[in-house]
DNA sequence: CACGGGTCCGAAAATATCTTTCAGATGTGA
DNA sequence: TCACATCTGAAAGATATTTTCGGACCCGTG
């Protein structure tokens, strides 16, 4: 059988420098325990790291060789050599000059100023590491497709089924035939109409969920283009994806579920898939918004 | 001789990557002519000799690995893995100095990198707008009222509907009763149950949307504790509201509706709010979040 | 003009580093 | 518990870097 790993990235996502902590964060939770650990040293200390060799970074971790290659190739790098040299400029910017932003955790007894600030930084930090995490190339395919498509069908179930619901309002509102499955069961039947020329896009942080996974499955081999939102680019969902979009991964506390994170970074892909669309078919969208903003108007009650 | 960098490093220690240019300009004369061309190829393009070999370094310069490995050793490095290093270094650095400013709309031409990057920073600008507008003395209020309530009901329509519903999925995870109403007559008819000891919550960018306030109005006049989430801290539903949570209104244009910002803004205030509860109730809630986290494990498919 | 002393240079050997392979270890679901 | 798949590290294999060493070149001198 042919090695999994190594295909990280299919679609040649150059391996940048500054989003590099960026994609430890992301990538963090698919990897295995003494990948956790290799990344963990490299986001900790990428000077330090970057001075080793990668039998002294294996040492440093206590893991091997093998394992510290494997997880730079899951990085997005061809080998760890590159890795280091990305770990190198990574530390020399932040040697110029960088405040380390703060993580701390929200705990029982933290003053709601305190609640509000922390939420609103993490959510920050989830934004900025969604946007260096996103693969332009993989979004402009799928902004060519949805753009294209003769209709558009979104999965998503809970959390992100409400981002499927978003998605699939804002495109309903550039003139685009777009509906958002959150039944399994409905999701399923509907698929089934899929073929080609048609696309359909799930939405699961996890990138295990059954319920979403299926759909798409079912749109796959019916010929539609598919594409997966997923915060595990690895993850079983995207065996029937054409076009894999990454959400950021924060990592998650007690009081802080994975869904409030993973949703604002749904969120940011959705928008940038939505405006990418608009742009593609401004003729039709541009009007279509502006429409769409008149009838609300007359919704508003007129006092103020 | 007497080091005048300023590395501050006497002796065999590796130099900065920074001063490598003014090393080069100053060691250049004392060169042998071979040397000099890599050196001259090395301060010209940092970041494409990063990316060479020491054999594809020699190539570029017409030389030999031996002399790249002595200008290294002469320019102060151990080696020339170790230049390379540097290299990388100032490459990250140079590249860093460039700061865009994002302050521009989004136009119909902008590239899909530009577009991710100015959603992004739109929004964590919006984020932090929010928390730095949001009272928390009002929000406290809020959080007590909601955190005893016999019943919460969450009104929102639009793309506000979805936060609604969002808020409510979130409070029932930690065992409160909460419904999420989209439907104006259902709202209505439901906010006839409420009484004092209950609690609805608006949520209304505009304050203006007649199909959010009516409900609201009705759970107010029958004694329920009322919470607007908006936009518009004097629009007409905060006339029914006996507390105000304030949400961020950034600009909006063309290709980037009010609602996209603002539904960022209503997260963030919801999320709030929802932590603040999750605190006070921690008793409870603790446990409920743990278990729904156990009983959605076995929805996923086995990882990868 | 030939010669000797010195420096400079690069091909190839020697070494270090990185990558791949493979078989045992470990965990997981039926 | 067993069967299966995945994970892991030791060691072999491939590259890259460093060192060695002999020849080329420059230049002043006899």
């Amino acid at each position: 059988m042919k090695e999994i790993f190594g295909t990280g990235q299919p679609g040649g996502a150059p391996p940048a420098p500054a989003v590099l902590a960026a994609k430890v964060r992301t990538l963090a939770p698919s990897m295995t325990r003494s990948m956790q650990r290799v990344a963990e040293a490299v986001a900790k200390d990428p000077a330090g790291c970057a001075a080793l060799t990668v039998t002294g970074l294996a040492e440093r971790t206590g893991t091997s060789e093998a394992t510290v290659v494997r997880t730079a190739r899951l990085l997005g790098y061809p080998g760890y050599r590159d890795l280091r040299l990305a770990l190198a400029g990574l530390a020399a910017q932040q040697q110029s000059g960088r405040a380390p932003a703060l993580t701390t955790d929200i705990s029982v007894d933290d003053p709601l100023a305190e609640v509000v600030a922390k939420l609103a930084h993490d959510e920050q930090q989830t934004l900025a590491d969604t946007a260096a995490g996103l693969d332009t190339t993989q979004l402009g395919a799928a902004v060519t497709a949805a753009a294209g498509a003769r209709r558009i069908d979104v999965y998503g179930i809970g959390a992100s089924g409400l981002v499927a619901q978003d998605l699939a309002q804002k495109l309903l509102r550039i003139g685009l035939i777009a509906h958002a499955h959150t039944d399994p069961h409905l999701a399923v039947t509907n698929a089934v109409q899929l073929r080609s020329g048609d696309v359909a896009i799930a939405i699961t942080h996890s990138g295990s969920t059954g319920d979403v996974i299926e759909p798409l499955r079912v749109a796959f081999e019916h010929g539609a283009t598919t594409v997966a939102i997923t915060g595990r680019p690895n993850g079983p969902v995207t065996q029937y994806a054409d076009h894999i979009l990454t959400t950021s991964t924060a990592r998650e506390s007690e009081l802080r579920p994975a869904a409030m994170s993973s949703r604002t970074s749904q969120l940011l892909v959705v928008d940038c898939l939505f405006v990418g669309v608009a742009q593609r078919t401004y003729e039709t969208a541009g009007p279509a918004l502006a429409a769409s903003y008149e009838a609300l108007a007359h919704r508003h009650r007129q006092r103020r």
